[in-house]
DNA sequence: TTCCATGCAAATGATTTGCAAACAG
DNA sequence: CTGTTTGCAAATCATTTGCATGGAA
């Protein structure tokens, strides 16, 4: 019996699809859209439910959070980190295809050295912006801004 | 005349009133932040002309988002980029002090040069989490977890 | 049995928007 | 004058929560 925060984390069908469909797909999905992907399956499953088990999958560490975009959290069933962006102009999130996944890491690690007090670092979260395969290949154009 | 998305921009003493409480705090502020600010001082003023005005200086690039922190879109008004730390204890939001800033921007920068096609992004958003200076004083742990 | 998980609907909270009045250029 | 900005309140929209019921260990 796994735990998350002291309760004690019980099975349930409804969690394990929930889980299953978040693995099954590369979109990066919010709340809504598994409960879209799931609800013809399931007849018998409510929104708040998607939501409830999508926050203890974070706190358990069994998916990551991609934050907020484009106003509805993002989440990722592959917790190993890796680059995702964001399409301007679909909104989608996809991953980032690597030369070199271990060069890409070691950089972004390499940027905690410049930190007066990079011990009270505990995780970041890096997102990048930009044009999704599809919309590059559309000939759209990327309009560049600021970082952050 | 400045302009934005092909509108004419005019002048107001409010809206130099928000820009101004933004560039004076070190808070990262979102809008509830900044009304309250300016509300004493300005008692004709809504909350939803800050909101209007932090989007139009986003969109003009006068100031830049930070992402939703804690359910709540953040704001700076210094444009350069520079790293931002997000307490996940007391929810303060700061700069994050640097040895070498060119170093750190070299650093996330090399990163980019692991992807496939960089040549597709626009900007990145990046964004540490950890404690802020204040609370990592206070003798509080740190809890590590997977970067993104 | 004893918590835990869930549905449902209502509550929340940040942000946006419609509209008429006030204002800038 | 003409288009922009604003206040106000209502509308949105994603997300959370209270409560009673069904389910897992």
């Amino acid at each position: 019996m796994a735990t998350a925060g002291g309760r004690n984390v019980k099975h349930s069908a409804k969690r394990d699809a929930i889980l299953k469909a978040l693995r099954e797909t590369a979109r990066h999905p919010g709340a809504q859209w598994i409960y879209d992907r799931l609800k013809p399956s399931i007849p018998g499953l409510s929104l708040a439910t998607v939501y409830r088990n999508l926050n203890l999958f974070r706190k358990e560490g069994a998916a990551l959070s991609l934050g907020v975009i484009n106003g509805e959290e993002r989440f990722d069933g592959f917790t190993e980190p890796h680059p995702h962006l964001t399409c301007g102009r679909c909104g989608a999130v996809e991953d980032i295809p690597l030369f070199d996944a271990a060069a890409f890491e070691k950089n972004l690690a390499a940027a905690l050295g410049s930190f007066v007090n990079g011990g009270n670092i505990a995780f970041r979260r890096t997102l990048f912006y930009g044009l999704c395969t599809r919309c590059a290949s559309s000939g759209n154009k990327i309009v560049k801004k600021q970082n952050t």
